[in-house]
DNA sequence: AATTCGTGTGATCAATTATTCATATGGAAG
DNA sequence: CTTCCATATGAATAATTGATCACACGAATT
């Protein structure tokens, strides 16, 4: 009688299920989480990053290192920027970007390292 | 008289531009990397992967912790699995899924612990 | 062997997204 | 203030992708 025909799931261990059910962070959380890591998932924004953790840049020579055009540059720029993954200042006309903290470093070595380990 | 018409770049600093390019990794291998950071940008694959963290779990459990359909988290196993995120062991009919190692734990601490700072 | 049930998968659709093009903005120099 | 140039951005397009649906597969039970 209760409202089931959704989404049918038969074979639930109830006990296992409502343990890892209690220990999951919330949605809202780990949708940012997600996000965060989209930012990495992109193969032309993990070159700018792993660029700017060479030494800083601005966005003109970012587009020569990537060989791009310096439109995709900056839009991908603003996509890192939103989510405080870089930083940049100004210089004259320049905007010279740079990595906004260290975890940003870790994070590609960590998937840097297992990403060489798979070979 | 230069071939220079494609991809306009103007303000490039030689040097600078050299230095770093020399220190860039490969373009497939960079790929490669943020075709795995990709793997954790979903917030279904990534909930799964929590989820694992917690204790292995066959596919309708994980369908249950996560509310969804059986065949939307089977969908997203196999793109874990394809990357070597995730392995599994099959017992009777049903698959247990497990991580496949640290690396993805320390990921996922790292990526957690970064959000939270910036809240 | 027929049925049941957990899981895997191909096709399809809707939504997201990366790049290009054209143009806007804004600082610097004349 | 006008021009130049580095950067930013809106619109449009093309490509990617996540979820659903329908169905196939395969192990276990009868």
């Amino acid at each position: 009688m209760e409202e089931k025909d959704t989404c049918e799931v038969v074979c639930v261990h109830e006990d296992e299920v409502s343990d890892v059910k209690s220990k999951m962070l919330e949605d809202e959380f780990l949708f940012e989480v997600s996000d965060n890591f989209k930012a990495f998932g992109d193969s032309t924004r993990l070159k700018i990053m792993y660029a700017l953790s060479q030494r800083d840049l601005c966005v003109c020579d970012l587009a020569a290192v990537l060989d791009m055009s310096q439109s995709a540059i900056s839009h991908q720029l603003r996509v890192l920027r939103s989510k405080n993954l870089v930083k940049f200042r100004r210089k004259g006309k320049m905007a010279y970007y740079y990595l906004a903290d260290e975890h940003v470093v870790s994070m590609i070595e960590l998937c840097v390292e297992h990403t060489k380990e798979k070979l």
